[in-house]
DNA sequence: ATATTTCATGCTAAAGCTCACCAAAAAAGC
DNA sequence: GCTTTTTTGGTGAGCTTTAGCATGAAATAT
């Protein structure tokens, strides 16, 4: 439980695989898809969504493709999922605005709404450039620590 | 995305209510059901669950139900909802222990598994006494505060 | 014994996710 | 201008998960 979907995974993977090659102008979807093994038609509409909400920048024809249209350090985790996936909210019950449709005496979601907005900070304090170094300097202790406090 | 599933919010509301209730010696499923507008069936089916893995005890026959096998304190909600939802991982990649199926190159979930462990940490230091507390407390400055530090 | 309540299954809709197929528009190269 | 490459958008099928219901069996207090 508590996992992202499969497209927010191969979403961040392929922003980390565009943050990984700033040399090349452009990569296609199917570049992509084919580096990673993950279905071509299906990364396509998560970049194409990801283009929509500003994170890349698309470019039509021939040696077209995808480009991250920040740098990469500027691009959080948590944009990515969010795009992708929605809002996050580790409740089901909120729904949107109101709360609980039929019980208003949900009185979980009050403590569980500070929990959330902790795991959303975790995920903004990851930026894509923190993954693509990752696999560059893995096993490298890493002297950046994000602290991250929580009040009940 | 990332929310936890209805059942895991029932139980927690279930083991919120009967701290809630430490007079009574054991509040049935209906009880509890009919106390928060949740569907009674579904309910019965997670407190068995939650008995299993002994967080509750449950006393058959009249004037039975379930009561907290622990103190209030000593019941985490990473323990409830990994009790009901399983093991949480955030990304859907480890399946288990192996990593990506057909996807070697999934070099996503390292960090991310990072996180995973933060957002563990989160939810292993809420009790369920704190979320009983809540409620009457609404609004009440807590001192307590829980660290957790995230390490990239 | 009997009524009440937990316990243990199995089952059926509903929803969400994954993925594929197809056609159309845009841009570059010949 | 035509072809190729690539993005864009819509649609739908297969699958898994989730939510909820129904039913029967075991346990226990009166």
């Amino acid at each position: 439980m508590l996992k992202l979907t499969k497209k927010a995974d191969y979403g961040l993977m392929a922003l980390k695989y565009l943050a990984e090659h700033p040399e090349t102008p452009a990569l296609s979807a199917k570049d992509v898809a084919d580096a990673y093994g993950i279905p071509a038609q299906l990364l396509a509409k998560i970049l194409q969504r990801l283009t929509k909400v500003g994170l890349l920048r698309s470019h039509a024809g021939m040696n077209g493709g995808y480009a991250l249209s920040r740098d990469a350090r500027q691009i959080s985790a948590f944009e990515v999922i969010h795009a992708i996936d929605g809002p996050l909210f580790i409740t089901s019950c909120f729904k949107g605005e109101k709360s609980c449709d039929l019980t208003p005496s949900c009185t979980i979601k009050e403590p569980l709404a500070r929990v959330n907005e902790t795991i959303a900070g975790v995920l903004k304090s990851i930026s894509i450039q923190d993954l693509a170094e990752q696999e560059h300097a893995a096993g490298k202790a890493h002297d950046a620590q994000g602290l991250v406090s929580l009040t009940l």
